[in-house]
DNA sequence: TTTACTGCAAAGGGTTTGCATGAGG
DNA sequence: CCTCATGCAAACCCTTTGCAGTAAA
């Protein structure tokens, strides 16, 4: 089961064994809705509708949810990213607006990779995280400070 | 140029607009001599030979290379490693014992990937990060404690 | 009712910054 | 000599931890 748009999140954190609480429900919501948030991007958001809440309740969910296996997790320089999308598949990262879109138009290649690091030094391969940086088609400003 | 072992590493600072010190060709050569070591780690080699030196000076060193592209950055999950191949190549990550070492037998299937993001969306390829996580041939215990 | 979650505050750890001193070219 | 690097300390920011109160099942 993963959590989609179009899914119930409810029943979603529940076959998880998590409890589905207004809050929770609120953050499965927003890293649906936002391009790979941080914590910091959920909070903000979740603290509009819920003014009392947490932002360690916001990791607590976060880290809960990617450790039972319904959330991706992109570090990338400045800090963690979450991504609803559990598949493997690569990440193409825009240099001049920091946009992260998901590129799953090249399982065939990636599927290739995983078989040649078997081959190579006996590697077992478990998981990938990749990220192809460039420019997108249309960058929108600003472009990204750090 | 490139800095790699057996190359004039003073020759490489200075080509690069970078003065070759005494404390930089050690930190130099702790990062040629490491496995993706972290600043940190970089910091506690040099330090044994030059003990005033300052973990500042170790990060604002290592993001100085980086920036004139002596450096590949990889942002992992706990801190930012340093490496000296940046060549564009994937790395194999061993969820057992920590190593990162560099997997070069697959220059044909990332260059396939980077056409393809070319094709799709109309996207600029310019730098890749490909992390691949699984178990090596010989892990060295102890198994992470991330 | 029981267990897990929330909310809050404080601490932790990697990284950056500021500035005076000192060394490289 | 002038510029850049060093060393040291403090600040920064993301993230984790601890605990008492609260809500889900």
């Amino acid at each position: 089961m993963v959590i989609r748009t179009g899914s119930d999140p409810a029943r979603v954190l529940r076959e998880a064994g998590l409890r589905a609480t207004p809050q929770r429900l609120a953050i499965v919501r927003e890293v649906l809705e936002r391009n790979h948030p941080t914590a910091g991007e959920v909070f903000e958001a979740v603290r509009l509708e819920f003014p009392t809440m947490g932002l360690g309740t916001v990791y607590a969910t976060l880290n809960m949810m990617s450790e039972r296996g319904l959330l991706n997790v992109l570090p990338v320089s400045d800090a963690v990213r979450f991504d609803a999308n559990i598949q493997p598949h690569a990440n193409l990262i825009c240099n001049q607006c920091g946009s992260i879109v998901d590129f799953d138009d090249c399982d065939d290649v990636l599927a290739q990779l995983r078989e040649r690091t078997s081959a190579g030094a006996g590697f077992a391969f478990a998981a990938e995280h990749i990220d192809l940086y460039g420019t997108c088609a249309r960058p929108r400003r600003p472009p990204r400070t750090s």
